[in-house]
DNA sequence: TAAAAATCTACAAGTTCTATAGAAAGCATC
DNA sequence: GATGCTTTCTATAGAACTTGTAGATTTTTA
């Protein structure tokens, strides 16, 4: 389960991303568009700020905008950002410990060997799809349903 | 991160797997065995045994034992016994609710959509391999260790 | 100087995780 | 049928994390 600060992360920057015509965004009017705690959505913004993936100016005529184009931006580095580096145990993470502290053997363990193809699994999806994908499968997805609705009728 | 529980799971089940030659298994003694706090793998083993991978007796000569084969036991079902159906947005799991109280449309839902992905890449790691496979690939990581280490000598 | 907007610090309720303690129930053997 | 072995059940407790909220502070523009 991914946590709530990463899926008003993605809601937020989606919002960004497909409302092309602002220059920059408040953090109210992105908590009011998509629904997101204001004062929650404060920090999450300050998060991605820190890690690159959004800009910001204070004072009038400030606010968030997104630091790079949505098809370079990845939902693994969305994602990343709130829940770590997604090791699925200690042993496979590199910013923590990076041992498991019942395992007396990481090399040979094999919990660890069968995790590593999950990580791995998990990385090449999040890591290949970004958010201008997202957002065009989410289009895609619309109309097809849409399609599907008038033939209905 | 899968949790502790999940962890000692796998290494209780791996234990009676590799212990071929005994027909059952004392908490104590596979507590003991593998460093775990014997009343949490109490816990731990009671959940196994309501998922119909472990089967016990009560009383002396007791104990616990394997109810399949161990090539018959996905390491799947053994995380999802502790860690639910993985779902890693509630709107993809089965078994709760079944809606992200924040999304207004599923259908469209552009974090559905590609997390979809996710847990269908985790699936096809976890349901494939089994107990077996992973004991065999942890002892032939071992021996290919041990080889490496003669010539290195 | 005043207002706008992000930023920082602190906190609080709720939940989950890890573990422990002690009692109860079922079983086998003498 | 008593005794001891072993699983099973219930209750609890501390720590950590998650999801927010409140209020003060800093930076910027006009």
């Amino acid at each position: 389960m991914i946590s709530m600060r990463s899926k008003y992360a993605i809601k937020a920057l989606s919002y960004m991303a497909r409302t092309r015509d602002k220059e920059s965004f408040l953090i109210a009017e992105v908590a009011a568009a998509e629904n997101i705690p204001k004062k929650f959505l404060e920090a999450i913004l300050l998060t991605l700020k820190s890690q690159g993936i959004l800009t910001s100016r204070k004072g009038p005529g400030g606010g968030y905008w997104l630091a790079r184009s949505p098809g370079a931006i990845t939902l693994g580095s969305i994602i990343r950002a709130f829940e770590g580096d997604l090791a699925p145990v200690p042993c496979l993470s590199e910013t923590s410990s990076g041992t498991c502290p019942e395992c007396s053997d990481a090399a040979t363990c094999a919990t660890r060997l069968a995790m590593a193809d999950v990580q791995k699994a998990v990385s090449s999806v999040i890591d290949t799809v970004t958010l201008a994908d997202m957002i065009e499968r989410s289009e895609f997805e619309r109309q097809r349903l849409s399609q599907q609705l008038d033939f209905t009728i």
